[in-house]
DNA sequence: TATAAACCCTATCGGAATAATAGGGAAACA
DNA sequence: TGTTTCCCTATTATTCCGATAGGGTTTATA
């Protein structure tokens, strides 16, 4: 299951790419549009500031704003910062691995061999939409 | 993440599928050999069998039996059975289908297109794979 | 330089879900 | 008749999520 956190998150991504003309948006205009928990929001782009997705100017007429082209902010990316391992399972994770408790063997394992098949497939739709390509597609 | 209700399930049938020449297989062998909690298991298992996946038989060498052939359980069945929904946000989901209290226009959400695909993508593996193949792939 | 707008950071809390445990009941077979 | 084994319900411990609270810091601008 998709956090709120996640969801929330690619959703301000979406509208601070669709609104900015690198002019920041502020949290408050987000919130309301969005219908977001202000409070919630704040700590969501303050993970993806520190990600290095966004940037934040602080002051009046401060906001976030996009650091880089929104062609090149993939799903993929978005995601592990938000929601962490896009696995299943710890032991087919590429960037958050872990060795499971029972299961002495993972290559006779059968819920390692089908969740990584289920990763790669899913990966596979996640590293090649970027927020550029998402926004157009459902305009 | 994968729970390990689902993790465990899809580890018993997996045992059940690879041991069985027909016989019953009790829940005591599966939870030693597998690492599983007894009790656990056994809700497991019951889960499974009112799922009709799986038979029971009591009493002295009883235990539980593939109702079906292996080729005949889809993993997609097993899942759902288990987990429930196998896409991550409800407002995309076949099976388990409820509309979100923000978003007013799902055919505009972001979010509900991109979890529209990675549904489809994962779709497309755990509805091919069945028990038999599994097996045979990691033996 | 004062002020207000806006981001930054930490702590906390209630509720839901998960994983596991406990204890007994009912059926089937020898 | 007694043992084995599945069947069912209830409870508990733990963890995580979503949200809230409250204050601190920076910056633009009047």
């Amino acid at each position: 299951m998709l956090s709120k956190k996640t969801k929330y998150g690619i959703k301000a991504l979406t509208y601070i790419a669709k609104v900015s003309d690198k002019n920041p948006v502020q949290i408050a205009v987000i919130s309301k549009e969005e219908n977001i928990s202000h409070k919630f929001l704040e700590s969501i782009l303050l993970t993806l500031k520190k990600a290095g997705i966004l940037g934040a100017k602080k002051g009046k007429g401060g906001g976030y704003y996009l650091l880089r082209s929104a062609s090149d902010v993939m799903m993929s990316e978005v995601i592990r910062q938000l929601e962490g391992p896009i696995a299943m399972v710890p032991c087919v994770s590429l960037n958050f691995y872990e060795k499971c408790d029972d299961c002495p063997d993972e290559d006779k394992c059968t819920v390692h061999k089908l969740m990584l098949e289920v990763r790669d497939s899913t990966l596979g739709v996640l590293k090649n939409k970027s927020l550029a390509q998402l926004v157009s597609e459902t305009n």
